[in-house]
DNA sequence: TGGACTATTGGTCACACATTCAATAGCATC
DNA sequence: GATGCTATTGAATGTGTGACCAATAGTCCA
């Protein structure tokens, strides 16, 4: 009585599958983490064969890495408007990493900075992605200094201190504990007032 | 010609078995991560059957837990003097982390922090080490409060302050980058004597 | 329309892992 | 010195993994 599972063949171009692949293992790595991209989690939600994913990934370990790579990059879109006043710009960057919307991001990085332990390619892909976004708001604070809303700091000096402090606000999003002392609620923009020379309290309001 | 395998088998009391296990097995998280806490590894090392670690820890992700509390419990004492002034011991602490020699100890944490995500015990195992970490920081801070040395201010503050930053900092451990610039060598402690209301450059020495 | 190319399947293999359990042997106690 | 308890072994089981490969069937082109 069921219906037949009869297997629908789909043939599609190499690219486009490709891509399918990709962007599966790139959702499974945020929602579930790198170490679930397997042959077989993929291939089913894609309704495919696992042996399919290894013809276009003969190494799983690529497609992770990949994987990391489409998701570092899709997920940057999000915190880094591309236009505005900087100073706007970086309220929306404090204020997404701030709020929950960012805790699939901050666990794919967490993820992907302890797995590099044990793989140099992925590592090799997570300072390259590291680097992009350094890239970001680098540019951001350029900006920022250019236009007189930042004191006239050294760019790559606040540029550190500010992913420094993201990560380190990051590092507990897999924690049930207590986050919510202002404490910890504040420390990114602490910080960037700091880095950046800006009056205590100027991007408290983008909490 | 080849020396018999002849299985010595010895015989040991519970407790000392279960504390040579549980020995091995921090050593492996420390060394090797978490991940790589199996019960062949741990037997291998303490040249036993792997059944036997199965007979002391029925299941194994139990092992890994009390594994990661008994490295953290040890580390700690390393970078946690007993007495000493309290500018001093915050020296200690902030010259400890800064220096290589904590690596394996950022590792562990980095670690334990990435796998919470998969297991709430040992979340929780996590979360108790971070209060145990936070107990000692903050009765060093109360100390430094009390003697004068640091500013009139919020414990729990600089504390939480400190700690993003230990993390921070500590989400590096496995980059082949440079950590190398100034203001990546600095952050601990200019965020330390920024919660702590030091002069900037009090701490700097420590490195 | 027929043939070539290759995307896709289905099945297999080897490996590492945790778990289970009956059999064995060391040690303490009587 | 015999006996009982249990620490320890040896082996088997089941699961999940990546990798491999011959067979199949879409699709495109001559």
């Amino acid at each position: 009585m069921t219906s037949s599972p009869v297997p629908v063949r789909s043939r599609k171009r190499p690219e486009e599958r490709r891509e399918e692949i990709l962007s599966r293992a790139a959702d499974i790595a945020l929602e579930q983490g790198l170490e679930r991209i397997t042959l077989r989690a993929v291939a089913d939600r894609l309704g495919v064969r696992p042996g399919l994913i290894t013809h276009y990934f003969p190494a799983a370990e690529d497609l992770v890495i990949e994987a990391f790579a489409r998701a570092a990059i899709i997920e940057r879109e999000r915190f880094f408007p591309a236009d505005g006043a900087p100073v706007a710009r970086l309220a929306h960057f404090i204020g997404y990493i701030g709020s929950g919307a960012s805790a699939s991001l901050a666990r794919l990085w967490l993820n992907a900075r302890h797995l590099s332990r044990f793989s140099e390619p992925l590592c090799a892909a997570v300072e390259e992605q590291d680097g992009l976004d350094r890239e970001r708001l680098s540019a951001l604070i350029a900006d920022g200094i250019a236009s007189g809303d930042f004191a006239d700091v050294d760019v790559e000096t606040a540029c550190i201190r500010i992913f420094i402090a993201v990560d380190g606000a990051g590092s507990y999003v897999n924690s049930a504990a207590d986050v919510e002392h202002p404490a910890h609620k504040h420390f990114l923009a602490d910080v960037a007032e700091w880095a950046l020379g800006l009056e205590p309290g100027r991007l408290g309001s983008a909490l």
